[in-house]
DNA sequence: GTACAGATTGAG
DNA sequence: TCAATCTGTACT
């Protein structure tokens, strides 16, 4: 995706990210995952953002926000990777929005994994269907099944950090430009969700955040079974 | 230097 | 419901 894509407002890129394919080249092959769950940070007034600070608030310059060696990453310009650690053992693959200086992203909650065929891209879930011989209609079984597999590995990316393990993805990708990068980009895939498949939902985990934890800031696509769990 | 909470997760 | 696990940040 081009930079004026990610310059936009950002709950607009939240919604937009919907559907879009995140590639990762790793070892030779690409990782590839369809977005079907975001969230928006809209720093720094927004009290669950990582910008947000008492001081600045409600100053003129509210915009501003604080600056941190763990944030500095989503005051880049629109495109770059802002990354961190959390409970001391999860990533949380974030996207800056909007314009330098704006600390504004979008965590990218889940994805729906994505095997690269000969003819383009297809889901894994169906192209798994397709193999097996069954009918999408047990596909929930099938995902099951497949879970059990691997969950030792947390290689369904169905969680902000658990698709982090899925896309290989660690701290050495903070500050990443997503329009430059060889190793991860976003692509289009052309698929369009509809505007009432998106639904809105209040972000998870950030209950301290007083009036800004009702914001409806967190989109997915709805009934994909690879939405987070709540 | 030290204390402490956290944009999660899977197990029980 | 609970604990694993560690970094960034605030404060002494």
């Amino acid at each position: 995706m081009p930079r004026n894509f990610y310059t936009r407002p950002t709950l607009v890129v939240a919604k937009d990210l919907l559907g879009k394919f995140i590639i990762r080249k790793w070892r030779g092959q690409n990782i590839v995952g369809k977005i079907v769950e975001t969230e928006a940070y809209i720093g720094p007034r927004d009290k669950a953002s990582h910008a947000y600070s008492e001081r600045d608030a409600h100053s003129s310059l509210a915009y501003k926000g604080k600056i941190t060696s763990r944030n500095k990453a989503e005051y880049l310009v629109g495109g770059h990777i802002y990354i961190y650690l959390v409970y001391g053992m999860y990533w949380q693959f974030n996207i800056s929005t909007s314009f330098e200086g704006r600390p504004e992203c979008v965590l990218i909650r889940a994805l729906e994994p994505v095997d690269k065929e000969e003819t383009g891209f297809c889901c894994a879930s169906r192209a798994r269907c397709h193999s097996e011989g069954v009918s999408p209609k047990n596909l929930k079984e099938i995902l099951r099944s497949a879970q059990d597999d691997m969950r030792k590995r947390l290689f369904i990316p169905n969680g902000p950090g658990k698709l982090c393990n899925y896309l290989k993805v660690d701290k050495s990708f903070y500050g990443e430009d997503l329009t430059k990068s060889k190793k991860v980009r976003l692509e289009d895939s052309g698929e369009k969700i509809k505007k009432s498949d998106i639904i809105s939902a209040k972000r998870i985990g950030i209950d301290y955040a007083q009036e800004w934890a009702s914001k409806l800031w967190r989109f997915y696509i709805k009934d994909n079974l690879f939405v987070s769990k709540r």
